[in-house]
DNA sequence: GATGAATGAGATTTCATTCAT
DNA sequence: TATGAATGAAATCTCATTCAT
């Protein structure tokens, strides 16, 4: 019951502190705001995090926490390169789409944040990026992927791509592409780019 | 020479602030470390800037006009859109690897801030992306690249993987991948993920 | 007991404030005197007061407040026009001489900065001068005051002779006339000076 | 010619910083608005005056020197105690109304400034109270005031009831009584207010 | 004399964090 | 645990004044 009403209030201030920094950037929110919105005290916050750098590690942590299990589960259902790889892409921007503000933080303020934030090692973003890298090496297992492609490259393009068009879809007023659209426009270019040529000449013939 | 004396305390105070920015990040620069660096008065700075917002601003597009006319110059010295494309990723890249600070403050600083900073609209930086998008388009109408490739969409997806990669190399402290061996991956991925697939076969054949 | 302490700090500061400008005027006092002399932090004083201006203001609406109530109370236990107005000059010089910092910057802190805080209404100062003008017109109803006489102008030159009395005497160094002869001889002078002529030959005959 | 042209220049900043403080009150007026206005460079006023404060006393000195003057003359054409008096009520009030950036800074300005500009003995001010007092000494001289009534305090008591007046007139926006009318009951309250009783049944019978 | 760019001291205000209750 | 009043360090920006030209 502690522990329930515990979690409850750490949850509470997580969730305030995502509406906070989404809507006015890490530097330009304020403890009070937060403390407010999650209706506790300001010194509370306290209780659960030891300063305003530690919420928001805390924040990205968590929630990447949940995501890359999610998105786990669901590559583990898809068989073969290709569908794994839709399927991330399609994973990642419906997380955009479904949370916009959580987005913002995790895009706008982390990058910012995390070079100043010491001791943050930012494991979770690798454990992420690195489900990218898995599917590749699969991809050149089966003969799909060429070789060339260096995986630990790869990843970071992909997520490059998948950021900048979530960045712009995010911060955009006028959303004059879909999500969708954009999703399949980088499945189509990255998965052609990485392809066999060989391979691709088959399927193709 | 009254005049050049001007020039030459406005680019000091802009060069001190990018390596300040570079360092601490935006917020936790202080407007005395810059002048300390820059060699003028705190007050000073105000002479030539209207706040501290205006320094990472003007950084921004004095540096963006000289980059986008570079850019644009050694372009139009290339012929056929692959060509084109190839010499884009790579000035792009070399200029991150030859001026890291600027690199890192127009990366993450601006990124992070643009956001905030009311009346500010970005042109300078839909000017650069908008090089890329007219290169495909170019492409297009070659007939080398395939019509389903939305270049508003494409312009930011190789944006993003190169900004990505140049975060990745800015930011980490041992240089895994080589800007040159990223910039070919990137180059072979995208070129070919949106050729269009029967000059594909041609070429292939 | 909260509030008591709340109540407590919020006068202690009014209190250093008054003492504060009355030594060296509004802008050439510092929020850190006026802390340090109520022994609170510089910050607490924004828990109280909005910004500088609010303390000058709240300093004048809380003493007028008190003042008024003063002034009104005893005046209504005088009978006659002439009773209560040589009562009300009494009264306002008494305050002066019995609380000379608060008087100094009642007369010229207050005077000179209003101009510039907008928002204030300046509603206090109105209903202490209109407590001169009520006695005023009761004098006219008595048939003791001329009828040519403007209330609304009387009521300021009245207040501006006593204010002027009181300047000199708050400035001055060696008060050479006492506030008792300097209010016998406003008093004599305006109430001679506002008498009916009638009256003042059947008085004199 | 050099000499004509430096009161010019003399002149032309002392009429723009008249303008300037009036406008925006001394602490807020900035030493860059008057030399902007007078058209000179911020340091060519350092030439003329020693600092911001004495611009200020300059301007009230030389004003006053005029005023001065120029009071005891029209005075001085005058004959009989009441005449004068009601000549002096007359001028003051005329030149309020004639140049009301001038009386602005003169009464609000001066009057909050002068207890914080050392060495400023105020002397001009007082030669002007003098020449009421040496109207009610001739006054009494003549038998028309009472002798009960101190000079030094009826000087203050009559200045500053055209004090307050002005203060107000200039201050408010809608004029409600004018600067005549008012005039006119100053002088009839001060004059009655002061006369010798028995006189007064003389002139009465 | 005249200029105006440069100076740099200094004050208000904010806000993360603490701690007595 | 929870509170929120109090703290006080710290930073931006202003502006009177100076001085090299």
């Amino acid at each position: 019951m502690q522990n329930k009403e515990h979690n409850d209030k750490r949850e509470r201030i997580i969730k305030a502190a995502t509406q906070v920094f989404a809507q006015n950037g890490f530097y330009n929110s304020k403890i009070s705001q937060i403390a407010k919105l999650a209706k506790v005290a300001d010194g509370t916050i306290y209780l659960y995090f030891k300063n305003k750098d530690d919420i928001l590690i805390s924040l990205f942590e968590d929630e990447m926490n949940k995501i890359i299990k999610n998105v786990r589960d669901e590559i583990a259902q898809e068989s073969g390169f290709e569908n794994k790889l839709r399927k991330f892409i399609e994973k990642h921007l419906n997380l955009i789409g479904e949370n916009r503000q959580l987005a913002e933080v995790m895009q706008i303020e982390l990058r910012q944040s995390h070079k100043f934030m010491k001791g943050y090692s930012g494991t979770k973003f690798s454990d992420y990026l690195n489900i990218i890298s898995t599917i590749i090496i699969q991809g050149q297992k089966e003969g799909k992927v060429r070789q060339d492609i260096v995986p630990g490259v790869a990843k970071r393009i992909l997520f490059g791509a998948l950021d900048e068009i979530s960045s712009y879809w995010v911060l955009s007023k006028n959303k004059k592409y879909s999500l969708q659209l954009s999703g399949k426009i980088i499945g189509d270019i990255f998965i052609d780019g990485v392809l066999n040529p060989d391979k691709n000449l088959v399927s193709a013939g």
